[in-house]
This record gives C-alpha cells, sequence and structure tokens, in this order.
DNA sequence: ACATAATATTGCTTAGTAGTAATATTGTCA
DNA sequence: TGACAATATTACTACTAAGCAATATTATGT
C-alpha cells in the first residue's frame, strides 16, 4: 500500500490538536484530571493560574473535545474524554527522559 | 510508586516540544522526510512554501534536535533525527481518523 | 577571481493567544 | 426574592511566531 502524504488540510487538523498541548497550562490541568474528575475550583487550586485563565483553557479544552463536562449542583467537573492524549504524553515524556540521560553520560564521560 | 505530577519547568519542556509539531509547515516538512533525508531545495518543491520559510522552519526543528544535517558539496540534506516523533503523529492521526468515523457514523444513523 | 547556484539571515508586517482584572451568569440555600 | 458561591465571559495588554521580500553567505565550476 502506497503511504500518501498527508495534504494541508489534514496537516492543520494534525497541528490543531498538537496546539493542544502546546501550552503549559492546559498540560497541568490535564495532567490532574487524569486520577478522576475535577471542578474547576479544584484544578485552580492544583495549579498555579488564576481562575479566570483556568476557566478560559478549560473551555478550548472542551470545545476541541478533549475534556468532557458535567454539571453537580453549585460544581462542574471536567474530566478526560480520550485517554489518548496520556500516549501523547508518555511518548514526549520517554524521549525527554532519554534526551536528559543521554546527555548527562556525555558529561560524565568527559569527567574522566 | 507514586506517580508525581510535572512541576511548572518540566511541563514547559514538554509542551515546547509539541509545540514543535503544532505548525502544518514543520508536519510537512516532517513527513516529507520520513522516507529519506531531502536537500532544502527538494524540500521547497516537495512543499507550498517560499525557500526562506523552509530554511527557517528547518533552523527551528534543527536546533531543536529533531533534524540532523549533513554537507554534501553544494547541497544540504536534512533527516530525522529521532522517529519517536511518526509514533506521536500516528497517534495523533489514530484519533483524527477514530474521531471522524465515529462522526461519520453518527450522520449515517441519523439518516435513517 | 568571477559568475552562479543553494541555503541562511534580516527586517518587517500581521495574526493569534496567554494571562489578567473586572464583570456577568448560573445555581443554591435560607 | 435576596445573598452568596462557583464558573464563565469580556476587554484589554503583551508577547510570540509565521510568512515574505530582499539581501547575505557559502560552495562550485571555469
Amino acid at each position: 500500500m502506497a503511504k500518501s502524504l498527508l495534504d494541508q488540510h489534514q496537516l492543520q487538523a494534525v497541528a490543531k490538536l498538537f496546539e493542544l498541548l502546546a501550552e503549559p497550562t492546559r498540560l497541568d490541568i490535564l495532567q490532574n484530571l487524569k486520577k478522576k474528575p475535577l471542578s474547576v475550583g479544584q484544578i485552580v487550586d492544583a495549579t498555579h493560574a488564576k481562575q479566570s485563565n483556568i476557566s478560559k483553557q478549560l473551555g478550548i479544552l472542551h470545545d476541541s473535545g478533549l475534556l468532557k463536562r458535567e454539571r453537580q449542583g453549585n460544581l462542574i467537573f471536567y474530566s478526560i474524554a480520550d485517554p489518548m492524549i496520556f500516549d501523547l504524553c508518555a511518548l514526549v515524556c520517554g524521549k525527554l527522559r532519554k534526551d536528559a540521560e543521554s546527555q548527562l553520560a556525555l558529561i560524565r564521560s568527559l569527567g574522566k
């Protein structure tokens, strides 16, 4: 099977998904939601960001389909819609760790 | 083992890597380099971007360690430094395809 | 050394977005 | 209904980066 390249439109869709994961605040939200759903206030407490910004980023993640939203009385709970994002993050973390290790090994080898 | 969350610094590193993949032009470059190394001119021909922009994006990808560079006479060939990025892209593409399919199924079910 | 081809860099404009303070909305309870 | 708590929205500022045209650099062949 000939593996054709993605066209402009498809590349844009892929880029848009990566863009969602390209912000520390959003990544922080996602990793905090990994264990269980949290309310907005809980997320604000767990991160170092202001309420208005958390709310904004939650909206972005929700609109793009990465998060689900559920109201419970006065609170609104957000949860991960597609656990695939953790596979993505695991891959990236693995690469960064490996890079750091080989860097460390290089430094050590220089120290005789 | 207690799985601790990434700190601000680590989140920034992860975000930076995703950022590199969050641009259609850079993704286009990467997918063109998947099969084999290419010169700058070949990449310009394969994509829809101007030479100056391709050169700039190649520089970014190279400086960040995603691409390797090798001079051969008058030409400069770039190649993938870490094939892991294709695993990342495969994951994203898989998700997008799955999303599209379930969307399609939904539309079909509405058509009686 | 000179002309030419390949690639890199510079200066610029433009568009997008994170973060924030202030305000609006929505729901709960008395 | 009124007061209060939780969340969302708005208007704004500041920053970053993509894309481009023009120019500079680097290597090749004569």
